[in-house]
DNA sequence: CTGAAAGCGCTTACAG
DNA sequence: CTGAAAGCGCTTACAG
């Protein structure tokens, strides 16, 4: 079976390759000057040979890949879950939004970003879920950034900042989120809160700064937010957890626990995200304590089944596809433009449900 | 800014082209025969430059892409959601083993899955989900296969078969799930069954395979199975729904209101899949029928969070992700031998939980 | 052990 | 309007 290129349709429409090749890509600015009938026999013996470009050729002669890169997880911050939930419903806006452009997505995993798109394997590329509170990789990621900036390449950076370098960047406003949340329980008249993030050493810097942001709206209001009522990260009295790359539900059963053990259970808790907050509410069942009677539970992200629990969990929600969408039509933009730039800071709604 | 490509290095190092090739592909026969000097000469230009080999060029030479497509939704067949809760999880099995293999994975969406193969886009292919009740691309699907097969392309269909047509295919027992559903229901002593699917004019095969296993195992027994219990798919007495790419949570609220208002109720309703249970125990609590005294729920799949449910669900659990995993296993094995095959039933766990 | 050269399958100035 | 030719950046027989 031979192989059918480019000279083989030629020969079969009798024309040169250059000819054919003119043809097949419309965009040329060549592609206007040649004649119907030249076209048209051309087009037949496309059809008839079901004559496919190859795309290594193409791609060597720097057309465009029309391939997006979406990069998973930072070295060594990645476990065991390659696509956490929260992943995938970034990924899920930005499939549906590329794919409405003809561009198909490649998942990057990972030590070297700046490979994929130095070498043109991707077009553009988005980044998440790297901001620790601990990066050992931050150095090595700034310049990454500084490298992409320098250069004009399409990237996003969705929900992570680097403190000292300016990156295109999507996020949730934190504060906002913190703001509303502060005022529910103010409502509420909840006289205590606590606070369950990642058992983990390292955290998600997201966490922190929502505790820190919750402690100022809170703070002098009367409703107490101690210390030892806020679980994250590890050390101190925090419960160990083995790291299992499980979703978080494991964090929010060892903190809900450790807090009713520890006779430190508060009226209310905000978790870190809403896997933290089923955890809780599943241990808390164990404990025949009554949602939101005795325990009101808050989550974060807006998670798809979170409204079907029982009761149905109150969370702050997260457009993260919307986020995906944008993120695309950016570097879309970014391609034809490289002077274009994004910054992003998106206000979340705080959705009430059944438990507080 | 001049481009560094492999004569730069070359010339960098002293040597030719040919030699710095040989270097960088260990995997050449060649490669042995390179005295230590040069490599170190040539290793160190690499690294001072560096340097990064072409993908584009690689490929063209029909090097490996290092990359396996996961083919996400036939033409048609897609909706809204790019990326559900069941793919994701598939998902997370192919990314995870495809990484440690140091494979990439592209997402492709699409009408032509047989391009990227002939163009060697992607080393392999993943399929699943378009086991339509009435698909009405099955001629060309059925073409397709048989194209892959005639090249010994490495391809795998998880969960979806096609009568006709021999493919390599893991995929879950629905016999022996129905089974262990039914033994569940005797032992229990459930009086009625009912079923919920998808409320759509075209709903997945297995859903009506899975009914008529059940319909076999509760046949003689007493337990009342009756049709009108059985909603799935579309027209005579079963809800419309509009499709909104939501995850068939709708499915469920509106089979239970529709049982509920018909006096239909059964005692036990066994779902297509777990976000269907849990849109009909979300309807069932708005009714305040007791879960699981008045009405056992049984669900499909294993999704992450069904055991955090109140009360947690009970449900037939697939090994998604060990779906994923087998199948990149599998098609790196079909790479280096095209005789290899694969034809893999796999028998589910029953998991019970506070619903039934 | 290494170099010079052919060629992977295209696109695109350059001529005519 | 179309052809002949250069070249994208590599890999790999072929010589030596």
């Amino acid at each position: 079976m031979k192989k059918i290129g480019i000279r083989t349709v030629a020969e079969a429409a009798g024309v040169s390759i250059g000819t054919v090749s003119r043809i097949l890509n419309p965009d040329s600015a060549m592609n206007i000057k040649v004649s119907e009938k030249t076209r048209a026999k051309v087009l037949a013996a496309v059809g008839q040979l079901n004559y496919q470009p190859s795309y290594s050729a193409r791609l060597l002669r720097g057309t465009s890949t029309r391939t997006i890169g979406f990069a998973l997880s930072m070295p060594q911050t990645h476990d065991a879950v390659y696509l956490s939930n929260y992943t995938a419903r970034i990924l899920n806006g930005i499939g549906a939004e590329a794919s409405r452009n003809d561009y198909q997505v490649l998942l990057i995993q990972g030590e070297d970003y700046r490979h994929y798109m130095d070498v043109k394997r991707i077009d553009a590329l988005i980044m998440t879920g790297f901001q620790l509170n601990d990066n050992p990789l931050e150095g090595e990621m700034r310049e990454m950034f500084e490298h992409f900036n320098r250069r004009d390449y399409p990237y996003v950076v969705i929900n992570s900042h680097l403190p000292g370098v300016t990156t295109a960047s999507i996020e949730i406003d934190n504060e906002a989120a913190m703001s509303r949340i502060a005022s529910l329980i103010l409502r509420k008249r909840f006289e205590s809160v606590g606070f369950v993030g990642e058992l983990t050493p390292n955290p998600q810097r997201h966490h922190a700064e929502r505790i820190s942001y919750l402690k100022k709206f809170l703070d002098g209001t009367g409703c107490r937010f101690e210390e030892r009522c806020i679980l994250n990260g590890s050390g101190g009295d925090i419960p160990e957890l083995p790291r299992i790359g499980s979703y978080n539900h494991d964090d929010g059963k060892a903190a809900l626990r450790y807090l009713v053990r520890n006779q430190l259970l508060p009226r209310c808790i905000v978790c870190g995200n809403d896997n933290i907050a089923l955890g809780v509410m599943q241990a808390a069942f164990e404990y025949r304590l009554r949602i939101p009677e005795e325990l009101a539970v808050i989550g974060f992200d807006g998670d798809y089944n979170v409204g079907y629990m029982n009761p149905p969990l109150t969370t702050v929600e997260q457009p993260l596809e919307e986020f995906g969408r944008i993120a695309v039509q950016f570097l879309l933009r970014k391609i034809e433009d490289p002077a274009a730039v994004l910054s992003l800071m998106k206000e979340p709604l705080l959705i009430e449900r059944g438990t507080t």
